[in-house]
RNA sequence: GGGUUGAUAGCUCAGUCGGUAGAGCUGCGGACUUUUAAUCCGUAGGUCGCGGGUUCGAGUCCCGCUCAACCCA
């Protein structure tokens, strides 16, 4: 599909070149080429080239790469591999690389991503996806082939056949006895030096990005070892991936906003799943007692950092299992997937290493919602706080803060470092807007404790941050979380937060169809109270309860949120290879 | 949805007080048989995001819009 403007690169393209324009038109040659816009004219060049191989009777899109060679046909890795013994000191010296090739040819191709020319040698660099390699194109070896050259830019495919050897300087090199144009590359890379750092131009153009930013191929390439690591890890602890509906009648499974959709044959509006939870769980209820999905979930809210419309999610469901053995599973797991990344690609993983602010070495906090909430205060320094917790714990302060509290507000903010950083006014509106004490004990840990957890939960030397289980959350944040057996307030929930994101949502299961079917009807009166982020009821959900549900846990979790803590990406974009975007013609 | 910042050559960026639109890289022509951002000589390349306004004159000032990044909700 050609994404070429019709307007005047075609007339260009035939004529612009000089060296291909025929009769006496030179002049108005180049008047045409001159008009043109730098890209035009760029692209007029190089299509130019691609005619005068095509005159030649030669393919500048050819597809027999690799026919004809007498050399070994290998890729650029292991081309290199086989060079291993010409090292001498850190560099590669000729006649020991001849020595550990056996002075045997080899085929290599690849894209070109630097050339440079000084009279008779000519030195390009070449990239496939196992590596780079030099070639030393020399005139006197390539004889009248190396006019070939000229067909040549940055950015073409090409194939190249001749024995390895050594530069002066000791880098590996191809000395090619053949040379040959395999794709041409009608637009310019980008520029050498600096590269393509345009964020948007990187997103909307991912395939420049790819080319100009080795580091970006290096997280797809860790995003997709993380993916193969879970699922590796879950098979190993006898879990059966599954893959459940992602057009969903109603909406479960999550508190969010769901995308919109339409069959038409059936006349029926459906949702984009905000989760597959409901769908799990139902397996679990025929007996696939440990399941798992990794797949997409599509949730129809803002776009930031940290979210993207559609995302990938793991969640697995274990019968027999509680969140507390969840928890010892999830820190296996974390430190499972970075071993395995780390195995995989040791030199980046020791940078991306380097430049964590967590370390995952360390046993994981574990902290119940109300403690962290009562140390949270206690830590704000506010003398009425301090009380409060002293006589009630963590649910002591919901009585202080029951009422409008904006008339304390001022006062307290000033108490100490810690009141001053708390985001006074949504806390107020937050707390306020909460119709029991479980939203609002959520809500006083929401903007007293998490975004202090980076600083309260350190690693032994303090050098780095710990990840932290906050578990026990009020009932009323949970509609399909297992009551907590002594205190029914809560549920057996926790979410894992590492480097003050969120990054997993667990809990013991509600497997009580009388419980479950009283959550969905609350669920149901908040909708109609105006809460737009609510849970359908699910007759057929409680109906598979009815049959009986072992007891069990399940895990939520990001993928691209956890690729991105183990890569250190700050945006949710530079681990997704197509975020969306607003539609831009370019 | 609100706030802040930004958009100038294919890429990376300058552009002073409102007075003829600049550089490097890329491209094109040339020199060069050991380069690593090669170097040297020459040369081309612009809808200053889009649309209005103020002005003798706008890349620059004003208004609106589009897209993006960051922060907040």
């Amino acid at each position: 599909m050609s994404i070429t403007k019709p307007n005047s690169e075609s007339q260009v393209s035939s004529q612009s070149d000089p060296r291909i324009s025929q009769g006496p038109d030179t002049d108005r040659d180049v008047v045409v080429a001159s008009q043109a816009s730098a890209e035009d004219a760029i692209l007029a060049f190089r299509r130019a080239k691609a005619e005068k191989v095509r005159a030649r009777g030669e393919n500048p899109f050819a597809n027999d790469v690799g026919k004809g060679s007498s050399g070994a046909v290998l890729d650029i890795g292991k081309a290199r591999a086989r060079a291993e013994g010409g090292k001498v000191e850190g560099k590669y010296v000729e006649e020991h690389v001849r020595a550990a090739t056996g002075a045997e040819a080899v085929s290599v191709r690849g894209r070109v991503i630097a050339l440079r020319s000084s009279g008779g040698l000519t030195f390009l660099r070449l990239r496939d996806r196992t590596g780079e390699i030099q070639l030393l194109v020399s005139q006197s070896t390539m004889g009248e082939g190396y006019a070939r050259l000229d067909d040549l830019d940055v950015g073409d495919i090409v194939e190249a056949e001749g024995l390895l050897t050594a530069s002066k300087r000791g880098e590996l090199s191809v000395e090619p006895t053949s040379l040959r144009l395999v794709t041409k590359a009608f637009r310019p890379l980008p520029e050498k030096w600096h590269g393509l750092t345009d964020v948007e131009t990187r997103y909307r153009q991912r395939y420049v990005d790819l080319i100009a930013n080795p580091a970006v191929t290096d997280v797809f390439r860790a995003r997709s070892l993380i993916v193969r690591a879970t699922r590796s890890i879950l098979d190993d602890a006898d879990f059966l991936e599954v893959e459940t509906p992602t057009m969903h009648t109603l909406i479960g499974g999550a508190v969010a906003k769901p995308f919109n959709t339409h069959h038409n044959a059936l006349d029926m509006n459906l949702f984009m799943r905000i989760a597959p939870e409901l769908y799990l769980k139902r397996l679990v209820v025929g007996g696939l007692e440990r399941v798992y999905e990794i797949g997409r979930c599509y949730r129809n809210e803002g776009i930031s950092t940290r979210h993207n419309p559609e995302f990938t999610m793991l969640e697995f469901y274990q019968a027999y299992a509680t969140y507390d053995d969840l928890m010892d599973f999830t820190e296996v797991l974390l430190r499972g997937v970075d071993a395995r990344l780390k195995a995989a690609m040791p030199e980046a993983h020791a940078a991306w290493h380097k430049g964590r602010a967590y370390t995952i070495d360390e046993p994981f906090a574990r902290v119940p919602m109300d403690l962290a909430v009562a140390r949270g205060a206690v830590k704000t320094e506010i003398p009425a706080w301090a009380q409060a917790v002293t006589d009630g714990g963590g649910v002591g302060l919901l009585t202080l803060l029951q009422g409008d509290f904006g008339g304390s507000m001022k006062e307290w903010s000033k108490a100490s470092p810690r009141a001053k950083a708390i985001d006074w006014s949504n806390f107020r509106k937050g707390v306020m807007k909460c119709d029991n004490d479980g939203e609002r004990l959520f809500a006083l840990y929401e903007y007293l404790c998490e975004p202090f957890l980076i600083e309260d939960y350190r690693s032994k030397d303090g050098s780095h941050s710990i990840p932290v289980f906050v578990k026990d959350y009020p009932f009323e944040t949970s509609p399909l979380a297992r009551k907590n057996d002594a205190n029914p307030a809560l549920v057996d929930r926790f979410e894992l937060f590492v480097n003050g994101r969120e990054l997993c949502n667990a809990f013991s299961e509600l497997n009580d169809p009388e419980d479950q079917a009283a959550r969905f009807r609350a669920q149901v009166d908040k909708k109609a109270k105006g809460d737009d982020e609510t849970m359908d009821y699910d007759e057929d959900y409680i109906r598979a309860l009815e049959h009986g549900m072992p007891p069990a846990a399940g895990f939520g979790m990001g993928m691209d949120r956890l690729t991105m803590l183990l890569t250190n990406a700050q945006s949710i974009r530079d681990v997704i290879l197509f975020p969306l975007l607003r539609p831009h013609s370019p």
